[in-house]
DNA sequence: ATCTTATGTAACTTATGATGTTTCTTAAGG
DNA sequence: CCTTAAGAAACATCATAAGTTACATAAGAT
């Protein structure tokens, strides 16, 4: 399945918004992450939407962060991104009264909201600021 | 992003293999799944590769389980269905030598892995059997 | 032997959502 | 007024599970 990678690229702009200290226009990230700058301006306003980056119209403008590194988390910026689930791994609903499928589903679907909660729990638990800093593992 | 619900699928047809105790064609699981018997069959044929199921051509054929319910897991099923990742996110590989992608990159696959891991012991622990009985979660 | 029933399989279409692209509008500084 | 930037609408592309059509193959029934 087709992999949504905004939230790898948009960590990465932060972190590099944060370096410059200064406005970096569409363009220019849309070169950085080898894309367009329409798929940089849609991504990038659903962070702007959340407050974490700000964006500029005219001569000198672009995007700067509206917020510290430090105050930033992965689970902030995801949470921005998607309200899509972070499993490739669906359930069905092809039967309601079918006791063995909703035996099936519930014990899918434990499984996934363990992972789940395991994911935003750690994902809450790295500001961004320690990418900047090189990231060392658990 | 479309689901893949392939797993929540075969559960449900090896737990009805297993009550009926006999042989059910491609058709009659294909009703049952509201589907149709080539994909039955594409994805049924997955677990027959694996020793799960076996099938019966001709007159009195269809599927039968080849293992008992209590001899397989969830994580069995989840193994021979697919090869591809748990995960809608994915990394962005853009740049080899840059430090912040790499770092981010770390971070996200960190968490994941831990996640993925989590996944495939809880998958591992349950067995089918526990299924038929009509599960509890945890 | 032939017919019927079933799986096996190839080839193609559909659906979905991130991604990519084109084009135009709007705002702000020079 | 020109240039530079984001904002936004409309459409194309891509990948993959799912759906579909068509035909081949095997095994029991008659």
């Amino acid at each position: 399945m087709r992999k949504d990678s905004r939230l790898s690229r948009m960590l990465h702009v932060l972190v590099h918004l944060h370096q410059l200290q200064q406005a970096v226009t569409s363009d220019q990230l849309a070169l950085m992450l080898h894309t367009n700058p329409v798929v940089v301006r849609r991504t990038m306003s659903l962070l702007r939407e959340q407050g974490y980056v700000s964006a500029v119209k005219g001569h000198g403008g672009g995007w700067t962060l509206a917020k510290p590194l430090h105050e930033i988390t992965l689970l902030d910026i995801h949470r921005s991104l998607s309200e899509s689930s972070l499993f490739t791994i669906g359930l069905t609903d092809e039967h309601n009264n079918c006791p063995i499928e909703k035996a099936v589903n519930l014990a899918i679907d434990d499984v996934l909201q363990e992972a789940e909660a395991l994911v935003l729990q750690r994902f809450g638990e790295v500001t961004l600021d320690k990418l900047a800093a090189g990231y060392t593992p658990r």
